[in-house]
DNA sequence: CATTTTGTTTAGTAATTTATAAACAAAATG
DNA sequence: CATTTTGTTTATAAATTACTAAACAAAATG
């Protein structure tokens, strides 16, 4: 048994889960990241994680799946130790800007073919879809561009 | 009665509705979404969304109620006709991005108070979180520029 | 101002998602 | 190689969300 969680501990977790969960990403999986992102050792195994939290062993092998699926945490081996740990992996919120940036390309590409259809109706009303192609096109460009940036800055 | 959709609509409307549902936005707002980024006129009354949609009216009413909050969409009002109209607002998609950013700003914020957490407790492995504030407090600064120079090109 | 049309709200159902307990599998230890 | 520890999967319960029908409210028409 590990010495139960600090207040101030608890408030950050919850700040950051609610913040988080706007995402759509389940609740526990938000705990646990919240957790990995303040907690002393940096890597927590897997009955840490269902200590600390209070969180059953199925949620802490599913939701640290999904985050590692995600790329936000990785699993390590401590020398000398049985359990499997888990850590936030390095420029895990880099990396998953880059994944977000597949769905600009997506829109962009979305937005075109709306343009094609109204095209092969002689349909002239293609404002709207001009205006989201135009935007997701200078996006599709531009965040690659500011995420290179920022890492090479 | 209205035309029934062609082919070529459905299948735009279901490509669009799958990606835009993976942002967590509900399947039937997706839908709504979709048909008004193609349809003409570019607007529709209520009605015409029940009928090509075949949706309830339970349904436009909550989900375009959620489309104009998001900002995406506007009411509009048709000289003549007594049914409300929908269509996309201009430049929705840049407003949309716009408003994410706050997003951006609130985990730059969460970070921070995570760092302070970890200096209050004399713990040194801020690594984690100094790299996620350095990453948002980057992007906070960042992405309005990117956005204001889209909106003066 | 009674009637019809239009749109919202409420209440209930259906479907999906989240989380867990328990069963199971795999691996390490003695 | 039997036992314990560790982690995954399955089955189910709980909670939430999405959707609609029906009741209701508001506004326009004749």
């Amino acid at each position: 048994m590990s010495t139960p969680l600090e207040q101030t501990e608890i408030d950050f977790i919850e700040e950051m889960t609610l913040k988080m969960e706007e995402t759509g990403l389940p609740r526990i999986a938000c705990q646990i990241l919240s957790w990995l992102m303040i907690c002393s050792p940096v890597h927590q195994s897997f009955s840490d994680l269902i200590e600390n939290l209070e969180i059953s062993k199925a949620s802490v092998s599913n939701m640290t799946r999904l985050l590692m699926q995600m790329g936000l945490i990785e699993k390590i081996r401590i020398h000398g130790e049985r359990q499997i740990h888990f850590q936030i992996k390095n420029q895990a919120w880099v990396d998953l800007l880059e994944i977000q940036t597949q769905q600009v390309f997506d829109l962009m590409k979305i937005s075109q073919k709306g343009i094609d259809l109204l095209a092969n109706k002689d349909e002239f009303n293609t404002l709207r879809l001009e205006e989201m192609n135009k935007f997701y096109s200078f996006l599709s460009e531009e965040m690659p561009q500011l995420i290179d940036r920022y890492k090479n800055s």
